[in-house]
DNA sequence: CGGTTTCGTGAAATCGCTTTCACGAAAAGC
DNA sequence: GCTTTTCGTGAAAGCGATTTCACGAAACCG
């Protein structure tokens, strides 16, 4: 049973305590300008004595504007272990907020069009959707075309123009690069993430940028694709120790294979940062936490969770919005 | 602007196509059992060719009864670094989602009892709620007088007849101190979380039980309050080193502090585990790429936000539930 | 077998807010 | 000064489900 209520006020109380109509205390709880102020007053002062609080599910039937976001994760296992899916969620969640609306969280996987949650999404019950973790964008561009206003976390593959909140993976990556050079290291090899991925791609372009400008010497072979993983970290390092005996610096493409590559350097008796560097990225806790500590290229997850929420408001709003690329910062510890 | 649907079909279209009236049809979908069998299956029929979905303000608003169950995190910055709650929120969500009901996700501190999120759930805009890291126990208190279903995930303060999830802390800290001795550690010292918590609470027992029941001689002063950070951890760490010589393993209350005293450790110019054997609590992301690997007593996060998930059902549908304690598991690898 | 209960059913009211529409008053135009 | 617009306003019709109520049919009873 759901809780009982004492019963709450409606617009024919504030009504009638204010002397207008409903239709007016609807306008006036609405925004709409076109009223005498008086009569806002009046209303205002209505509400606050009654203490009323609009009743969404009444609001949503009669206007269609369910008040409610979703967020979006295509679920896959990292969800249960990666914080920045908690972080971003929560910078979300507090924006909207704010801002009378509702975060609605809707974790599945999304291989398919017609699962349970595309089919809701379609449904027209939420006003509009921040997709976190896309793996495809086909359903978004479905979506889009029903006209369900989006914004996607992370650069969607294709170029079709939906919004997204990205952080300069390009930069963070020369930032890195830029660091390890001028802390004299002469080869520098890069583990990348799955390159299906974009934020992995454009990691490794910010790389091969910075090795290209800050002249460093063309080696084969210096960059290995690694999938994430730990193993993939402490796998590649030791391939790249191997074949490059001259290498001093690694620079990884997230902190749990930084982490790897670390245990596989010092596993084959060599120090960290004094004979080979290591940077990672994403400043996890992982970074803040590990020892020595890691060096590693700071998001800033809260900031792209608000982005995405004040993204996704002006679109709900009718307004036009561009994308956001948030800075990426060196956070500088011990292993480089 | 919300989305352009396509406008879906209503009770009135099925009603007409199963030959029978706008009220059956809403008995046959809410399952009242006094409906002709054939015209269940009549209307099942119906619904199922036009693709029929309940929408859900106008069942909230005729019912009372909104679909949404509030997942409350009393906001603090831990939110935005600890996986725990993405994988706890994220574990309820997908319960939820397959019994049709919703997850609202609120953060926000709630030190006040009148604060925008307890005003909320006083509404009566959800069904029920499931509190995540709550700090103190009089908004629950507030809530469940006005009777809306609640579950609180960890062991209240008060012995209030709440409902509650939590892992068995005790026994895994008990479990942890018993591998301790049976490696033949002999002075073993244990950093506590913020005792406010009931969960540092817990595991202090644990110990403290362990170490009695195991016969380890009672030494003072093996005990350090701390506030689950890593420097707390070192901080602790280097006294506990001081004033014990002979201390050969340390119990943390959760891996951050764990790490921490590692760090402290070797630092110290000890090794671990040789010198001093060291056990952290969560088996968080931290522990499985920790170098060298953190043994920890980990707990089925996904399994607490099940349990707790499958409870708020219950209490919604009006049933009886019991709290549930789930087991912990000690996760070996180097550290002890 | 008449009379009382139960049972399944549909008509209609209701939930609380939004929005269209029509109307009179005020502002603008000629 | 009279017509045409614009403007603010309230009455009333929804939005799409749920639920109460009353009614006829079937079941039960003595």
């Amino acid at each position: 049973m759901a809780a009982k209520q004492k019963s709450r006020p409606t617009y024919a109380e504030i009504a009638k305590l204010a002397g207008v109509s409903e239709a007016t205390v609807s306008r006036v709880l609405n925004g709409d300008t076109k009223v005498d102020t008086d009569r806002i007053a009046a209303v205002n002062m209505a509400v606050e004595k009654l203490g009323y609080k609009k009743h969404r599910a009444a609001a949503a039937l009669a206007s269609g504007r369910t008040g409610l976001i979703a967020v979006v994760i295509d679920d896959d296992l990292s969800v249960f272990q990666d914080p920045f899916w908690g972080a971003i969620t929560n910078g979300i969640s507090r924006v909207l907020m704010e801002h009378e609306m509702q975060t609605l969280l809707l974790v599945a996987p999304l291989e398919k069009l017609d699962s349970p949650v595309a089919q809701y999404l379609q449904r027209g019950e939420v006003d509009g959707a921040i997709f976190l973790q896309l793996h495809k964008d086909s359903l978004i561009k479905l979506l889009a075309k029903q006209n369900l206003p989006l914004v996607v976390n992370g650069t969607p593959h294709t170029s079709n123009p939906f919004s997204y909140v990205d952080s300069d993976n390009a930069g963070g990556a020369f930032a890195a690069v830029r660091h390890l050079v001028e802390k004299g290291r002469k080869t520098i090899a890069m583990i990348t993430g799955d390159l299906d991925n974009t934020a992995a791609e454009q990691r490794l372009d910010g790389y091969l940028a910075a090795c290209q400008e800050l002249g460093l010497p063309k080696v084969k072979g210096l960059v290995a694709e690694g999938d994430w993983s730990r193993e993939a970290g402490i796998q590649h390092a030791q391939n790249l120790m191997q074949k490059h005996p001259d290498l001093d610096a690694i620079f990884c493409s997230n902190d749990v294979m930084a982490l790897g590559a670390i245990a596989a350097i010092l596993e084959a008796g060599k120090s960290v940062p004094e004979d080979i560097a290591v940077i990672g990225f994403d400043d996890s806790y992982l970074a803040q936490n590990s020892h020595p500590g890691l060096t590693s290229v700071r998001q800033d997850i809260v900031g792209l969770g608000m982005e995405a929420a004040n993204m996704i408001l002006a679109l709900v709003h009718g307004d036009e919005v561009h994308s956001e690329i948030l800075p990426c910062e060196l956070v500088i510890r011990e292993t480089a």
